[in-house]
RNA sequence: GUGGGUGUAGCUCAGUUGGCAGAGCGCCAGGUUGUGGUCCUGGAUGUCGUGGGUUCAAGUCCCAUCACUCACCCCA
């Protein structure tokens, strides 16, 4: 076979693809409980709506955009994140007239053209929530508690909440020019200069030795917030540390997107390689008028499914679930044995008894092999002795205790005992 | 875009100074024609990543290229 997952791209394959169901329920559980209600968007947009919504001066726009012309010359892009998008859709169908705030959530694919490492990949999965419509500290912390909730029923324990405020249009443009000041006058490459003047903010997040030894008395975003803006991130802190989220104040956190305003967070890992985000968001205030709508306020974040997955995995909590297996498996002797063991699986699977059985005309033995590795926990023979009987062998895989059954009372049986 | 590492069976990998392509696991079959796991026996599976070069002879040496992987940058 000459074919391959694309470069940078990789395909979730059984039984590992089972932890990324689970981390899709886990993290969609808590805001579906919220009152949130799912969103699905196109997986391509209007480039456009990337470069205003995200951002010219990020990476994501200047160069890790998978664009292409269609058909019929549109400039389209497949979805870097999910907020641009999102918002977009509310818009559109007019959510923001309605009762507010408007609480949505996703899942999905993202692109991003990228060299792929462990844990970033150019196709990557995430599950997100946002609520627009109002500005309420309780709303930043209501979706911070949902994430953190969503992680701690999977079982994380590794998992960090970093915290920080970007201030607001009144305040973050004085901020702005002064870490613009300090970082003119450090010793720094080309690039970074250039990032000095384009989206200075994201200098403190460089991981260089080189770049990191030189900010140590970078200006803080913490000491030039305005009022407002104080009294918002203390109302958030307050309100997580009363619902009992634990969170770590970072002056440092600042995102890659240039919509973030005010509240800004990270849940970071150790066991993600050198990445070391599960998810991350914050509040985004000025996207909409951003796009071209009118002001709306949000917060939301993604997570990330594949890191997620990561986590569980460095954390040894990636137990082999029910990856797909079966309760009961039926094995046939003979077609007619085999016509109605069909059959009784349709009955049994409607009974809500998962069930499978042999296929492509094996002997016995080999059917009581995949019985075996089926992981079901009864085989149900069927042969020609038994049809004449009215039974089926029921055989307990683990024991090897074998009984005969009349086949009117399979369901019944296996049904009581499975639940027993 | 930049740098390091690795490419041999489905998987994990061995392969000596260049000399017949290997192991374990898995898979298939039989031992047991109505019974799985353990055990025993047998079997199938390879573009040695790809292309070129050196050589009587290349998995092995040289060059190029592609892929994977890890890291930088950046981010979920």
């Amino acid at each position: 076979m000459s074919f391959q997952a694309p470069k940078g791209t990789f395909d979730w394959m059984p039984p590992r693809s089972e932890l990324a169901l689970a981390v899709r329920d886990a993290m969609s559980a808590p805001v579906r409980r919220a009152g949130y209600g799912y969103v699905e968007t196109p997986t391509f947009e209007d480039t456009a709506l990337f470069a205003r919504g995200v951002g010219e001066s990020t990476d994501i726009v200047s160069k890790e955009m998978y664009t292409f012309e269609d058909k019929g010359g549109r400039s389209i892009t497949l979805r870097p994140e999910g907020t641009a998008s999102t918002v977009r859709a509310v818009l559109q169908h007019g959510l923001q007239n309605g009762p507010l705030p408007a609480k949505v959530w996703y899942s999905g694919s993202f692109f991003r053209y990228e060299r792929a490492q462990k844990g970033r990949y150019r196709h990557f999965s995430q599950v997100g929530a946002e609520a627009l419509g109002v500005e309420d500290p309780a709303l930043d912390a209501e979706l911070i508690q949902l994430a953190a909730e969503g992680f701690a029923s999977l079982g994380l324990t590794g998992v960090r909440l970093l915290l920080n405020s970007l201030g607001c249009a009144a305040c973050r443009p004085a901020y702005r020019a002064a870490l613009q000041d300090f970082l003119r006058a450090l010793d720094l490459d080309d690039a970074t200069r250039a990032r000095v003047e384009l989206n200075p903010l994201r200098v403190l997040d460089d991981k260089r030795p080189e770049v990191r030894a030189q900010l140590g008395g970078a200006p803080l975003v913490t000491d030039h917030l305005c009022e407002a803006c104080k009294g918002y991130h203390e109302e958030v802190r307050s309100l997580l540390t009363d619902a009992g989220v634990a969170f770590a104040d970072d002056p440092r956190l600042v995102r890659g997107l240039d919509y973030y305003t005010r509240t800004t967070f990270e849940f970071v890992h150790d066991g993600l390689g050198s990445q070391s985000a599960v998810g991350g968001g914050g509040r985004y205030d000025g996207l909409s008028e951003m796009i071209g709508g009118p002001p709306l306020p949000g917060v939301g974040w993604a997570i990330g499914v594949d890191r997620t997955v990561l986590a569980l995995e460095a954390e040894g909590l990636a137990a082999p679930r029910s990856s797909g297996g079966v309760q009961v498996y039926g094995v046939a002797l003979g077609d007619e044995a085999r016509r109605l063991l069909f059959s009784l699986l349709i009955e049994l699977r409607r009974a809500g008894v998962t069930a499978d059985m042999a296929f492509g005309g094996k002997g016995l033995k080999g059917a009581m092999k995949g019985a075996d590795r089926s992981g079901a926990t009864y085989a149900v023979i069927i042969g020609e002795r038994d049809l004449a009987a009215g039974a089926a062998q029921v055989k307990d895989l683990a024991s090897g205790e074998q009984a005969a059954v009349p086949l009117a009372e399979i369901v019944t049986t296996l049904k009581e005992r499975l639940t027993q």
